[in-house]
DNA sequence: CCTCGTATAATTGTATACAATATACCTTTC
DNA sequence: GAAAGGTATATTGTATACAATTATACGAGG
């Protein structure tokens, strides 16, 4: 539930704390911050340059996004997300993502739908060459893609937060590797019903899509690496 | 997409900060600041008797809220909400709390039940005695235990979320004046879904409980009062 | 050897000063 | 008179100083 347009948005990458918001962001997706790990003013100050005004208020708008912890007069924390979130996230996708398919047949653009096809080609193309990389940045701009054709900024919004906060597991699981193929087939489906404007299909797809690609995390070993992680521990009181 | 332990808020009521930030959420929702207003630092600043830094690092907060925008080195804005997003706010509201009424049906507890029994009860009660303001506040109330009792914190977050979101305009139409003894019979039905284990129907009836409440909206001029709303008009360039 | 308390350091919270940017109004020029 | 430009003013952006809070280290007492 955030800002919905793009042109004025206040993570302008002009402003410093704009650009602080992005690198942290960055930063904890990519994995340099770690899980529960403390975030420090003054030390990331130094490290970009800035005084600690910009990096608070970065520090703000990362916690509304979910992706630290601000415990008042304590400190920042890296937020864990468990195994029983990542499934949450699943679960709730799986709808959304349905949903936003349905509205999309009625409301895809001409240029949107040509960007679709093209990713499910250059998709397959990559799989044959085993460009994993380009894979997943296509299974990415896949789901983006939908996410602007539904033709609601609200429901568009939703959804990429929830996207980006899976982005996380998914760098730490083999999911993308070993589902390449099939995720890409599944795409071709939805997209092919969106383009005969079956709408209803087009949902069930997506709500099947979804859960497929959770089932896939789980089979790749989800629950090792997060079943036991909780919020909890970042004190170790 | 935020923080999910209370326990730790960083919107804590004993910081400046905090203080600020549901001092103004409260003052949009409730409409001392009419759309596409002009929020100042200074000026709210001194209205609450502190500086602007506070003020600054709540503005950060609501912009993630979406209750205002910010634009880069010009101000702070009311966000307006458009018919269109209420729409798309109760299309998915009508999944999410589907979803909701689904899983609470397995993990509701022992005084959830209890409380929702009796905030039935209740409405009921101040429906024969015509109390108006009781009847809003049990219905968001109803709503309030249905998320918490699915054991997601991300779902019942999210939903929290739409729900405070659209708060705003049901403020502006009179659904809640004309519907109450509708809605309240439905919040029974589906209560006694979850009772009887009966997920399927409690996230059906779920499901058309959002929807009846937007028809309804619809009916009582919605469109009337929302139609034109645009963010745009915030900036008369 | 452990526990508690106090002092000290580190960190966040807030206020204020200064810089950068945008806006409005006035002046100038055609 | 209208348009262009510039200056003054207001507002936000950032840095820094200071206050409050929390964590840590160390020593006294048991």
């Amino acid at each position: 539930m955030t800002n919905y347009d793009k042109k004025y948005d206040a993570n302008d990458k002009y402003s410093l704390r704009g650009r602080v918001f992005q690198k942290l962001r960055e930063d904890i997706l990519s994995g340099k911050y770690k899980e529960h790990e403390e975030l420090k003013e003054v030390a990331i100050g130094e490290e970009l340059g800035v005084s600690r005004t910009p990096v608070r208020e970065a520090f703000r708008q990362l916690e509304l996004e979910g992706l630290i912890r601000i415990v008042p007069n304590k400190g920042a924390y890296v937020t864990g997300i468990t195994a029983k979130d990542v499934k949450d996230i699943y679960m709730i996708r799986s709808l959304l993502e349905g949903l936003c398919a349905r509205l999309a047949t009625e409301k895809i653009s001409k240029e949107q739908m040509e960007e679709m096809e093209e990713n499910i080609y250059l998709a397959d193309f990559h799989e044959d060459k085993g460009h994993l990389d380009q894979i997943a940045e296509l299974d990415n701009r896949f789901h983006d893609i939908l996410y602007e054709a539904c033709d609601s900024k609200l429901l568009e919004h939703t959804l990429k937060d929830f996207h980006r906060y899976v982005l996380r597991v998914r760098q730490k699981t083999l999911a993308t590797n070993t589902r390449g193929r099939a995720s890409n087939d599944e795409h071709r489906q939805i997209m092919e019903a969106i383009k005969a404007g079956d709408a209803g299909l087009a949902e069930k797809l997506a709500n099947q899509h979804m859960i497929n690609a959770y089932d896939n995390m789980v089979k790749n070993g989800l629950k090792e690496i997060y079943g036991e992680t909780t919020d909890e521990k970042a004190k170790d009181a």
